[in-house]
DNA sequence: GCGAAGCCTTGATGCAGATCAACTCGACCG
DNA sequence: CGGTCGAGTTGATCTGCATCAAGGCTTCGC
């Protein structure tokens, strides 16, 4: 359990894995360096809270591997996730003080976190900080108004369906593994935080899951291995308009 | 209908209502010069489509009076609502082609549009505009995540309740109206549109709100004329995280 | 190798909210 | 005025998902 997380940390920016996609993507060698002075990497491993919702925050930063989740609760337990965060993605929010939501890994987790006060410092004077961060939030914005969609109208199948559709997509790109619309992937989630994630319970999703399987949409390989025989198919199943949604 | 618009139309900037809230509110004289070059207003009736998903834009801009919202839809016609657009809010998105949302009127608007090219020009020079923008990008994420709590986990009541309830903050804020926690406002939404803000039917909206009524959490004139004689009770109704969930 | 703990699946039952349908009320219009 | 149309209310019924409950499979520690 994390014995290896200093085998994660990258050793400078240049290796840095989400070098080219995170807050720093558009940061030349001078503002890079700059960076440096403020940054620290950590490790959670999977299961720990890394922010509680209402806890001050001294540092904002990166996801550098690993997976975590945004999530909101209510007094009687019932808890919502409102984000998902994949490498790359930012945690915290300049210039406020406390955190608005948890922050659970769910994988071990390396980020980059950076001082807060000296951050939002530079976010004034190198204006690339900024524009980055806001092409970011203007793409979660987007996320979060197809999860709007998702959690509103659509049936617990449609959930599953675009839930998968959604992690096929992103593994689509990664890997160009496709063979005529095959599509295969890892569920990077437990049935319980699939269920925070879509508005259902953890009953609801393996339930689903399993008559996806029994209608062919889906195979399965254990608990978490899925093959999706023809991604189209997944699709109609998603109930998404049309030409899958692509936006960007 | 419409026949007294240009009145509503602000000569200048320094007139303008939301000369202070809007993506302009940085700006200084001379920007607001340049801003001037490129904007010209526009108004729309209420109900009346102002821009159909997946049309071409040539334009971003800002609510200066009225309402308007954001919609997604699936095609059979579910549709969810994904925004609720207030004046000083902000439509479009920079750097993107298409419209990704239908934007409908609620009830008649003017908006404060600037031609998009330009506009992404400008904010590629001047930073004031890129950071307010970062600003209200991040208050509308904070908003979407509050309002999938509420799409996926909350019941028909508190669905309702947590609606009145960002309705009566608002109108509290403004005018400081309230004799000992009373607070008084009209509904601006039709039970139909309430239904696709909350991911309900508009008969269940009905019968909640009848439902509130009996139980003396509100008091109706009319449809839409609303008093909350003790807010404290309707945030218990709304369920939320005990002190009112205020961020920022 | 055995017990415990997580994670997952499946079944039985109940209920919140959707659906279908009828009706009221007020605004507008010839 | 009477007719129509849109918005809202209320009732009856249906159903998708939650809830409650039991059991299976894997992993881990002793």
């Amino acid at each position: 359990m994390l014995k290896d997380a200093h085998d994660l940390i990258p050793r400078e920016c240049d290796a840095c894995p989400i070098r080219h996609r995170a807050v720093c993507a558009r940061c030349d060698a001078q503002e890079l360096e700059q960076l440096d002075q403020i940054k620290y990497y950590r490790s959670f491993e999977a299961g720990r809270t890394l922010i509680w919702a209402g806890d001050r925050m001294d540092f904002v930063g990166s996801v550098v591997s690993g997976i975590a989740m945004l999530t909101q609760t209510l007094e009687d337990g019932r808890t919502q996730m409102v984000g998902l965060l994949l490498p790359s993605d930012f945690v915290g929010r300049p210039g406020r003080e406390k955190a608005a939501y948890n922050v659970v890994a769910v994988s071990d987790v390396v980020m980059c976190c950076f001082r807060k006060h000296p951050f939002e410092n530079m976010m004034e004077v190198t204006p690339h900080i900024g524009q980055r961060l806001l092409e970011m939030t203007l793409d979660e914005l987007d996320a979060a108004r197809e999860w709007m969609l998702l959690l509103g109208r659509k049936t617990a199948r449609e959930k599953i369906a675009s839930f998968l559709a959604i992690l096929g997509r992103r593994n689509a790109v990664l890997n160009m593994s496709k063979a005529a619309g095959q599509v295969v992937f890892d569920l990077p989630l437990t049935r319980e935080a699939m269920a925070d994630y879509l508005g259902l319970t953890l009953e609801t999703v393996s339930r689903q899951i399993s008559a996806l399987k029994r209608d062919q949409v889906i195979h399965l390989e254990g608990k978490r291995h899925v093959t999706v025989p023809d991604f189209d198919r997944l699709l109609e199943e998603a109930g998404d308009d049309s030409d899958g949604g692509m936006l960007a």
